[in-house]
DNA sequence: ATAGGGTTAG
């Protein structure tokens, strides 16, 4: 019996994914009395035990530890078993919802301990402390680390991501600016810093400052700045990117000397960057040759995106059932795609198919957005009752999406009376901007209602309503040109009025499987 | 035996 420790032990080294029925059979194995004397003859063991469970199964380390305390009174915490630990705690933190008192009562223990004072268990509270989101105490021990010269290269970038993740780009930016050594990760989490908070520009010249300073891009790197060439619409730049990433990939897989490959990740990365800057056939080629275990349900969910927001809504529908031939589960998100398609391709039956077909058929429950698409449908395809219908049974309060879509088909369709009681809902929950009111504006006077016309005004009037003007950006030749709607000013109006007259032709010709709503 | 960064959305 006493053999079976070591043996179950080394097995949960080499196995860290094993099922929670197979943990229990070996744990019940290692703690068996015959099997505690050799857990207490060699103090690693324990430790072992820990870090073995670590990767599937962080709680149940937390678990674990107080139960090895009880039954094993020889057992002595060292700076490894803090930072498993430590580890544990931070990973549960995405997983299972924040839980501040359990990061400090992990410091607690270690300041009893005094197991605080080393290296690796400051830095491990620094990053479970910053991946909480626990800022202030965060700081404070990083403070300390900073001046008696304990905090790592990992402290600080710990740090950096969660000011970035509260918000903090510019406090982000202090603390990588003031890093003492930076590599990869430091890079990246700043780069990704920088998309999260839409400083997509600031996120290329960034990546453009880590090739200078000759840091290798890792996949993160790749990934945020492709984001953020997506989000900018240049083209360019995510093709220079491309072509790197696949030089590298060529040269590595002959001697291996270490430039990333094109992982799922990143090739789900260029789908998405080619789609949004305008490039299907891009988009598609990369898609195509992917690996089947490259097409996961992010990949599929990215060309069928790509292909919708190009007005290819039947291919992407096609692609969703050849996504589910193949065996790849539909997520949340890859719904939300699909009804769209749906919807811009007038497919109502078929959305209300896919809509029914989530919760009966894939475990996918409906959420507010998947609401806010079936009725978007339905409302394109002109049904405002039975939109107004889905509107009044949903389980949840719909929200300005949703709301907007109704008052969208109230508005093509002429019909006021819903239009006006989708007003006062909007109004009820604060979420009447100026546009909605003149829409019902517009709906009266549509019907020469003037009188109601003028009321809507008096009542934007009296109830202060907010006006947030439209407003969009392009930076042509270097110089950013800014219109706000209703704005003339631009010198070179005629020309531009012009333009958008031919993109609008354009799109009907190009895209007239796409019910345009609200254009005219 | 040790910690840090990443993909799809109306």
């Amino acid at each position: 019996m006493a053999a079976t420790a070591p043996a179950a032990l080394q097995l949960l080294c080499r196995r860290p994914s094993l099922s929670a029925a197979q943990l229990r059979q070996v744990h019940a194995q290692l703690l068996t009395s015959s099997s505690l004397s050799l857990l207490l003859a060699d103090r690693f063991l324990p430790n072992q035990l820990l870090r073995s469970l670590l990767p599937a199964h962080p709680l149940r380390v937390l678990r674990l530890f107080p139960r090895l305390r009880r039954i094993l009174p020889g057992f002595r915490p060292n700076n490894y078993t803090f930072s498993f630990l430590l580890k544990s705690a931070a990973d549960s933190s995405s997983s299972q919802g924040s839980d501040a008192r359990l990061v400090a009562s992990l410091h607690a223990l270690a300041v009893v301990l005094a197991w605080d004072a080393h290296d690796y268990v400051a830095n491990g509270l620094i990053h479970a402390y910053a991946s909480h989101g626990l800022l202030p105490s965060a700081r404070r021990l990083f403070d300390g680390a900073v001046t008696s010269r304990a905090a790592d290269v990992c402290s600080w970038t710990s740090l950096l991501t969660a000011y970035a993740r509260a918000g903090q780009v510019d406090e982000a930016r202090a603390l990588f600016d003031g890093m003492p050594r930076r590599n990869d990760v430091s890079w990246s989490a700043m780069l990704s810093a920088y998309v999260a908070a839409g400083g997509f520009a600031d996120a290329v010249r960034l990546f453009e400052d880590m090739l200078r300073s000759g840091v290798r891009p890792n996949r993160a790197a790749v990934v945020g700045v492709l984001t953020a060439c997506g989000a900018l619409g240049a083209l360019e730049q995510g093709r220079w990117v491309h072509a790197m990433v696949a030089a590298g990939a060529r040269r590595s897989s002959r001697n291996d000397d270490g430039m990333i490959a094109i992982d799922g990740v990143v090739m789900t990365a260029l789908v998405d960057t080619y789609a949004k800057c305008g490039s299907l056939d891009a988009a598609r080629q990369v898609f195509a040759g992917a690996t089947p275990e490259q097409r996961d349900v992010f990949a599929y969910t990215a060309m069928i995106s790509g292909l919708s927001d190009h007005g290819r809504c039947l291919e992407a529908i096609d692609l969703f059932a050849r996504m589910q031939a193949e065996g790849v589960r539909p997520n949340e998100v890859t719904f939300i795609c699909v009804l769209t398609a749906c919807g811009r391709a007038g497919l109502v039956g078929r959305a209300r198919e896919v809509f029914r077909s989530m919760a009966a058929a894939h475990g996918v429950r409906p959420g507010v957005e998947h609401y806010g698409c079936l009725v978007d449908a339905l409302g394109r395809a002109g049904l405002v009752a039975e939109a107004l219908g889905v509107v009044r049974s949903m389980p949840m309060r719909p929200d300005s999406y949703v709301l907007g879509a109704l008052l969208n088909a109230c508005a093509a369709r002429g019909d006021v009376e819903v239009g006006k009681q989708v007003v006062g809902w909007l109004a009820e929950q604060g979420l009447d901007h100026s546009g909605v009111h003149v829409q019902l504006s517009n709906m009266y006077a549509a019907w020469s209602e003037w009188g109601e016309v003028a009321r809507v005004r008096r009542n934007m009037e009296e109830r202060n309503v907010a006006k947030v003007p439209g407003c969009s950006m392009v930076e042509v030749d270097g110089v950013a040109c800014e219109f706000v709607a209703g704005d003339r000013s631009h010198p070179r109006m005629p020309e531009i009025m012009s333009a958008v007259r031919d993109l609008h032709a354009h799109l009907r010709h190009r895209f007239d499987d796409i019910i345009l709503v609200g254009v005219s």
